[in-house]
RNA sequence: GGGCGCGUAGCUCAGUGGGAGAGCGCUCGCUUCACACGCGAGAGGUCGCAGGUUCGAAACCCGCCGCGCCCACCA
């Protein structure tokens, strides 16, 4: 139905035609209406994307796609209503709505869901199987070694499943996604498009590959990025260990958490202005057990007032030691193997020199081979021993850096990985991030934060197995060695590929792994280098250059807060890189469902209590009302009562609009009664409100707003004019019907992005066509309300009935009579103004409150005198 | 240590210069012809604390206290 001709303002209205209407049912009900309206909607196509519309009409969405493995929980629901109120708002507004769903599937937590339920673990030396099945019974203790090709398909299996479920609650919630468009990270276009991106960021110098210091998760054993990090308090031990001098100069002690790696020391640091150290400083000291010579020097990061001013700098630690490393040329001693145990090492050899090299061999003899928890114990015991451990271990709690996923602290280990230009970005990066309208404000300042705190370019690759391939092989040299530095990208045509089983072009699949031959890359990519894409994924970029063209850049992203520093920071990046612009022009940041005691919503109880349950118990609609109060960027208590709030509103809905249209006399032409026209135009204030808050993406108020004055009008007006609705003369009935019709119509289109189901129900009732298609309520539908010399006199006509319509009511309930009860007599005393006005609506009330005789008195103060029938004045 | 947000009725929250509000919960009443998944009414608050600006502050400014989140070089 087009909004663009005046003339359609009386049919969009929606005028009723006349009798008995048969699509009212007798007693209307909210269940059973997910069923029936999403099948519907799935049939007439409602949301589907319409691609000839023109740009300036799209309205494209860059949705979150949610992680497969695992659950969706109530936060989703929560935040991706969010969304769906907007994108219906937009609908309606007469945009054409892009909004697919993704899937992200690839990565990490699907291979580890994928080994414990199917009991494998996989071995990238193992060939293809065609004919695998997996373990009858899952065993996590002795877990079948299955090849790279077997396991990526166990995991595609699982995720099919796990998808299928996801897409069901998404229907049921009633998200308007159009489901011709889905995507999942781990598809055929999700490959093609990250293999072409990378290409593209390696022929232009913005991707190199390095060996170096990485961090490290021990358990999965792969490299992780900066952004994957996060601090876990963890009880530890400081340790004063005492480094002996050397040609007679002072001894050094200084203090450490992590004695294991005095193996890997390779230098003592104090602050150059730190007058205490000046004896050492310039010299050198030996480490204890090993007996290396490691100089003393000096580093601004240094804070004297630490320990003992003293800091040992070790290959490596943490973050800190890398920094020193680098910037004072240090060499490397690396103890700390990949799967964190303490790796052999030739003491006595080039780098590895030492004083004293068999008391160095037996020391270190005691730790090779063991875990970092288990070399720490023994060394401290070896210190003690020594006499080099100065008082005892005195315990401390601190900050440990984890990898979001893993068990263990990462570690930081020396290997070949990918990274992507980053910092020399980073004020273009602020640059975009400034562009971006946010909502709220202040989640900008995440971002800026974020960008600034950045150490280090992005490292991309994982040493993993379910993810996008890195299209790139190495040519062999005649000596067995690969050539890392001569990568053979993939012909674009061939994306994408999988260089672990495809060879590229002008060799022989002989030659994989032969002197002279080739080797593909082995590693795969990070998850968020696939997901900060979604833009040019789901806009089929170098796919489909027209579709392209008009939904990139994108209008909004929506997302919670959590991921500002990975999925948003990355999304910037690469649209950067690629397309130097910014990926799209909103950003709405939705906040977190908390438990009610406002910690965050566990795991457990989110397992507990699951979505599915929720909308069985409450309705779609019930628990979108809730969703949808929780105002852009604000953590929401998890509430079930509001849940119940939201269902009576649906109800009241129900209802309102059964007593609208019920029946259906012939329609007035035009509104006559003051009451119905001051109505009309306080819904014309209400629905410019709603269409603010709309466009500044706070769904919340917009629903606030809406939701107040629909119960108003519910409670006041059709009371009041209840009367005249009944009314045996077809004019004055019909008078009412035009109003109730218009203002029914208004409402069922303002409240349909918040629920869907039964403003469609109830749409269904009097009109063709989805209210989801309709035209957002438009100020010029109510104009009839407007004009004339007697509008504000209106407007205060249906105030203060009202306000009398109230003390009436308060009478009857303190006198504790019903409300039906007849009133003999009511004395309203108020201004002769707002007593002028009450003329207007003296019918309607009298009717309303059973009211026998109403009189004025002017005065300046506004009460009232209710005389009950058969009782004393009240 | 730095940054951001929050602190209003028992609970969840709205309110950004001029009457302290809503819903839930609680109490009382009402089978009222759209709705008992209902209707009507009522009780309940030093707007975290202390100062300042102003004729006037819940709101604006300064400081403090408390809660939460993000970030930071884990010695």
């Amino acid at each position: 139905m087009p909004a663009d001709s005046p003339s359609d303002t009386d049919t969009r209205a929606g005028d009723p035609s006349p009798g008995v209407n048969p699509r009212v049912p007798e007693r209307p009900t909210l269940d059973g209406l997910e069923r029936k309206w999403s099948t519907a909607w799935e049939r007439d196509g409602v949301y589907r994307f319409d691609r000839s519309a023109p740009r300036e009409r799209v309205f494209s969405i860059d949705t979150p796609p949610p992680t497969v493995s695992g659950s969706l929980h109530v936060g989703h629901v929560f935040s991706f209503t969010h969304t769906d109120t907007v994108a219906r708002f937009q609908r309606m507004r007469g945009r054409e709505v892009f909004y697919p769903m993704g899937w992200d599937d690839n990565g990490l937590p699907t291979e580890r869901r994928v080994q414990n339920h199917f009991g494998v673990r996989c071995d990238p030396s193992i060939a293809y199987d065609p004919a695998f099945t997996p373990p009858e019974v899952a065993s996590e203790k002795e877990p079948v070694a299955v090849s790279r090709p077997n396991f990526v398909e166990l995991c595609l299996a699982l995720t099919e499943t796990d998808e299928r479920a996801f897409e069901e609650l998404w229907r049921a919630l009633g998200l308007s996604v159009d489901w011709s468009m889905t995507y999942t990270t781990i598809g055929r276009l999700a490959q093609t498009i990250s293999q072409r991106s990378f290409l593209g960021l390696l022929a232009r110098g913005q991707a190199y590959q390095l060996e170096a210091p990485t961090l490290w998760d021990v358990d999965f054993q792969t490299a992780v990025a900066q952004a994957e990090l996060e601090d876990r308090e963890r009880p530890g031990a400081m340790h004063r260990v005492r480094f002996a001098a050397v040609d007679g100069g002072p001894d050094a002690l200084i203090e450490t958490t992590r004695p294991e790696l005095i193996a890997a020391c390779v230098a003592v640091l104090a602050h150059p202005d730190d007058e205490r150290q000046r004896a050492l400083v310039d010299g050198e000291v030996l480490t204890p057990l090993f007996g290396t010579r490691v100089p003393v020097m000096t580093h601004p990061l240094v804070e004297p007032d630490k320990g003992t001013g003293l800091v040992m700098v070790c290959t490596f630690g943490d973050l800190t030691d890398v920094t020193w490393w680098r910037e004072l040329g240090l060499p490397v001693r690396s103890v700390l193997g990949s799967d964190g145990r303490m790796v052999e090492v030739p003491w006595g050899a080039p780098g590895w020199e030492t004083e004293d090299p068999e008391r160095a061999r037996t020391s270190y003899g005691e730790l090779s081979g063991r875990t970092i928890n288990q070399a720490r114990r023994r060394v401290v015991e070896l210190l003690q021993e020594s006499g080099d451990l100065v008082g005892a271990p005195e315990p401390v709690t601190r900050a440990v850096k984890f990898f979001e996923k893993g068990d263990r602290p990462v570690e930081i280990v020396t290997s070949r990985q990918w990274f992507i230009h980053t910092l020399e970005h980073r004020e273009e990066l602020i640059a975009r991030g400034r562009e971006l309208r946010w909502h709220p404000e202040y989640m900008r300042a995440r971002y800026e934060d974020w960008v600034q705190g950045l150490t280090g370019d992005w490292c991309i690759s994982r040493q993993r197995f379910f993810g996008v391939p890195f299209p790139v092989w190495y040519p062999i040299g005649a000596d067995g060695a690969i050539l890392y530095e001569q990568p053979i990208p993939a012909e674009e045509a061939r994306l994408p590929v999988d260089p672990s089983t495809d060879v590229p072009d002008g060799f022989l699949p002989e030659q994989r792994g032969q002197p002279g031959g080739f080797a593909g890359d082995p590693d795969v990519m990070d998850t968020w280098a696939t997901s900060s894409l979604t833009p040019q994924i789901v806009g089929r970029s170098g796919e489909d250059a027209e579709l392209f063209a008009k939904v990139f850049p994108m209008d909004l992203r929506p997302q919670a807060h959590d991921i500002i520093r990975t999925w948003l920071f990355s999304t910037i990046l690469r649209s950067q890189l690629d397309d130097g612009v910014l990926p799209w022009r909103d950003a709405a940041i939705s906040g977190w469902v908390l438990d009610p005691d406002r910690k965050k919503m566990s795991k457990s109880k989110g397992n507990v209590v699951t979505p599915m349950h929720l909308l069985e118990e409450y309705g779609a609609d019930a628990v979108r009302y809730w969703a949808a109060g929780g105002r852009p960027g604000t953590d929401t208590a998890f509430d079930p009562q509001q849940m119940k709030v939201g269902r009576r509103l649906a109800v009241k809905l129900l209802n309102a609009s059964k007593f609208a249209l019920a029946d259906l006399p012939t329609p007035a032409p035009r509104l006559a009664h003051p009451l119905d026209r001051a109505l009309l135009g306080r819904l014309t204030g209400v629905v410019a409100a709603a269409t603010s808050s709309f466009e500044a993406y706070d769904y919340a108020r917009a629903l606030e707003r809406t939701e107040t004055f629909f119960w108003w009008y519910c409670d006041f007006y059709l009371e009041l004019v209840k009367g005249r609705r009944y009314d045996p003369d077809p004019a004055v009935a019909s008078a009412v019907s035009r109003a109730l019709g218009i203002s029914l119509s208004v409402f069922q289109r303002l409240f349909a992005p918040f629920l869907p189901f039964v403003c469609e129900e109830v749409w269904g009732w009097w009109q063709e066509g989805s209210v989801h298609r309709a035209p957002w309520p438009a100020a010029e539908e109510l104009e009839e309300a407007h004009g004339g010399e007697q509008e504000a006199m209106q407007d205060t006509a249906l105030a203060v009935t009202a306000d009398v319509l109230r003390e009436v009511r308060k009478a009857k309930s303190e006198a504790r009579r019903p409300m039906r009860a007849p009133v003999e007599l009511v004395i309203v005393e108020d201004t002769p103004e707002r007593l002028q006005a009450l003329e207007l609506g003296r019918d309607d009330l009298l009717q309303a409150g059973s009211i026998g005789a109403l009189e004025g008195r002017p005065v300046e103060d506004f009460a009232v005198e209710v005389k009950l029938a058969g009782e004393a004045a009240g």
